[in-house]
DNA sequence: TTTGAATGCGCC
DNA sequence: AAAAGGCGCATTCAAA
């Protein structure tokens, strides 16, 4: 086993140094142990131990730490073969007072093997085992990388820098003649002001009033003037009837020239920044729940101008606001999936990070970053894509086996790009895991019966009000193109869609109601009848809940009001193994009144275990293919790991692999009951069926199906 | 000029 | 009588 503290810089530093031992280590079963990942894991993913450094956890489990020298010269920016040798030495492994048995190396030991005792005791080690093997996937991917389509980027960002072009030219038609200030469209203050009508403030250099005089502020200036003998000076040069007047000098050198002196005068009107406002009259009339914290130039409300408000405004006839809406959609996707540059010519944006060598991304998957142990993803964000029906971003993403590059591996290529992408996604993850977790009777045997939720949702709506249409009859409706009222189906299945994410994670059926469009009674009588359709599910909260009352200690924090106050945090654990925690928050004002200073938010307490309970299954099935990849040394360089999603994991192969791997991927991915009744007892009755999908770039996929 | 809060939006 | 959750990144704006 080799243990570190953030282990992955270590792995992909060897990598990057093509060291062969590695992988051989792994094919013979070599493990890894990160201290960091651990203790994330073993304090319930508690936010202080997030990306916990080394220094803080080794005083914690008898080590030192750290010599601040060496640390001192790695902020310097000093290379690490840049430090004397010794000092590097007596860094890692301690000083000779400490007989060499300190330092960073003692130090990890000792974190690691508290670790193991606290793991053990707390029945957390096969998870973190199998999390470990799901770190080293991830670091596979990181290395891997991503292969960019730089031509086909560059020739999108034209086209949409062009459509912006088009949309400012408009929208710029809109702005008052008479606006005094540069009217930007993207400022939210402006935007609101211009549509709700408002004050904006904007500053300008002008003259002002000099306190002491009452007079307008001028600059000082010195001027040569001339003295005259009655001691006051002109600046008006002497002619011959005024030269009498003038003083000279009377002896020395100068004698005879005009005598002059400084004198102070007025110089140009000063001016400075100050406050002026403009106010735009009111084109419609804002709703006040739009209402922001933040307030206009005369401290009336600055509204909202988000998107989905801006598709309400659309219906009420404003004129711009369909180029608004495209404005803000087009900066978004520019800014945030390609490049832009700011005022102070920094550069932002995805593309920022694609390496001008080869076209490859090395983005982060981060393990030890959310609360509910799932993965997360930055530098850049490889979890927030675009989808192929908002955008084409996902074309940029191609696969690397291009003719040169299989041409230098010895792959034998028939077109320009012989590679393609694979995305193999669980279906319904989290209503899945759900039945897992609650082992709900009902739940589980729908899932067996690979039910359509959604419909039987719709079903269930009908039963509990007027009508009563069976689950037959609502698939037919919703789903079967050809049924006489199709739409109306599709849309029911829609709103019953939107309210099962919400059910699941405890939103109130005010905010369902709103969501859906559905009448606060409509909404409850589903509510109602989900209840008595799932039990199991209503339990497995409760119990939850009490679990976390049970089990919560008391912590000091700083509450809204900016004083300490007293709170609690509580926990459950997870039949895996994993660990949650939650803390509690001010109760509302009715509840305080009654004593009750704070309570745990039950959205939360539904929603941690069912999101981290998917995850966990994800990372560790990503551990299982990442060992089967190892095994078969990437399909023999033809296949690799490149990224996961919460609920799917992304190759990058070559098509001559295509079959195996798309099987291999599913069949791995949907072994979860397989590895969980075996490794950690459970009895897990559910399928977790897998669709894979495969294409020339991530945005134009096409479902895989195995060969006969 | 830098920093942090607020807002908004991309994904699951 | 309250409550979908989890992220990362970009922009604006006010305060330091």
């Amino acid at each position: 086993m080799l243990v570190g503290h953030n282990i992955k810089f270590d792995l992909l530093w060897e990598m990057a140094q093509g060291n062969q031992e590695l992988r051989a280590f792994y094919k013979r079963g070599g493990r890894v142990w990160c201290t960091q990942y651990a203790e994330y894991l073993i304090r319930a993913q508690h936010p202080d131990a997030h990306m916990a450094a080394l220094n803080d956890l080794a005083p914690k489990y008898g080590g030192t730490t750290k010599i601040d020298e060496v640390k001192a010269l790695w902020e310097a920016g000093v290379l690490t073969s840049q430090i004397p040798e010794d000092l590097l030495v007596d860094y890692l492994v301690g000083t000779p007072e400490e007989d060499r048995n300190g330092g960073d190396i003692r130090n990890t030991e000792l974190v690691f093997l508290g670790q193991i005792q606290k793991a053990v005791a707390q029945g957390q080690l096969k998870m973190i085992q199998d999390r470990m093997d799901g770190l080293c996937a991830t670091t596979e991917m990181e290395f891997n990388g991503l292969k960019i389509d730089v031509a086909e980027a560059g020739r999108r960002l034209k086209v949409l820098t062009a459509d912006l072009a088009k949309q400012d030219e408009e929208l710029n038609g809109f702005i008052p003649a008479d606006c005094p200030f540069d009217f930007n469209w993207s400022s939210r203050v402006h935007a609101s002001c211009l549509i709700f009508g408002g004050t904006v403030k904007y500053q300008k250099q002008a003259p002002y009033l000099d306190e002491a005089t009452g007079e307008l502020a001028r600059k000082q200036e010195t001027e040569t003037h001339f003295l005259l003998l009655d001691g006051t000076t002109t600046d008006l040069a002497p002619d011959d009837n005024s030269k009498s007047l003038y003083a000279t000098f009377v002896s020395g050198k100068r004698k005879g020239e005009y005598k002059t002196k400084q004198v102070k005068v007025l110089g140009e009107i000063k001016v400075k920044y100050q406050d002026f406002f403009y106010s735009f009259p009111r084109l419609t009339e804002p709703n006040e729940k739009w209402a922001t914290k933040n307030t206009d130039g005369y401290d009336a409300p600055i509204y909202s101008t988000s998107g989905d408000i801006i598709v309400e405004l659309a219906l009420r006839n404003i004129p711009f606001v369909k180029a608004l809406r495209s404005k803000q959609k087009l900066e978004k996707e520019i800014g945030t999936y390609y490049a832009k540059q700011d005022a102070k010519g920094e550069w932002s944006g995805m593309l920022t990070c694609v390496q001008k060598h080869d076209h490859m991304i090395h983005h982060k998957l981060n393990h030890t970053s959310t609360v509910t142990s799932r993965l997360s993803s930055s530098d850049p964000n490889g979890q927030n894509l675009p989808r192929g029906d908002k955008s084409e971003v996902k074309a940029q993403f191609v696969s690397r086996f291009t003719e040169a590059y299989c041409k230098v591996h010895g792959i034998p290529c028939e077109t320009d790009n012989d590679g393609e992408m694979v995305e193999a996604d669980y279906s319904q993850l989290e209503v899945v895991v759900q039945g897992v977790l609650t082992g709900d009777a009902q739940l589980c045997q729908d899932l067996r019966d690979r039910v359509d939720f959604h419909c039987k949702r719709v079903a269930a709506k009908f039963a509990a009000t007027a009508s009563h249409i069976t689950y037959e009859y609502a698939l037919d409706w919703c789903k079967n193109e050809d049924h006489a009222d199709y739409k109306a189906g599709k849309k029911e299945r829609t709103k019953c869609k939107i309210f099962s994410f919400q059910r699941a994670y405890g939103a109130g059926a005010a905010t369902i109601a709103e969501e859906t469009g559905m009448s606060l009674e409509e909404t409850q009588a589903l509510m109602q009848a989900e209840d008595e359709l799932y039990p199991g599910v209503v339990a497995f909260n409760a119990a939850v809940e009490s679990a976390v009352i049970k089990s919560a200690e008391p912590f000091s924090a700083l509450g809204d009001d900016g004083k300490w106050k007293t709170y609690r945090r509580g926990y459950w654990q997870a039949p895996t193994g994993t660990l949650y925690t939650w803390r509690s928050y001010d109760a509302p004002e009715y509840a305080r009144k009654r004593g009750k200073l704070d309570t745990f938010n039950p959205p939360e307490m539904k929603n941690y275990p069912v999101q981290g309970t998917g995850g966990e299954f994800v990372q560790c099935t990503g551990g299982r293919l990442w060992r089967h990849f190892v095994a078969n040394d990437n399909y023999g360089g033809r296949a690799f790991l490149v990224n996961t999603v919460h609920d799917c994991n992304w190759a990058d192969i070559h098509k001559s692999v295509r079959d195996q791997v798309c099987a291999d991927m599913k069949r791995i991915m949907e072994s979860i009951p397989e590895i969980y009744n075996e490794r950690y007892g459970m009895n897990i009755t559910v399928p977790f069926p897998v669709e894979v999908e495969y294409g020339p770039n991530m945005n134009k996929l096409h479902h895989w199906v195995a060969a006969a």
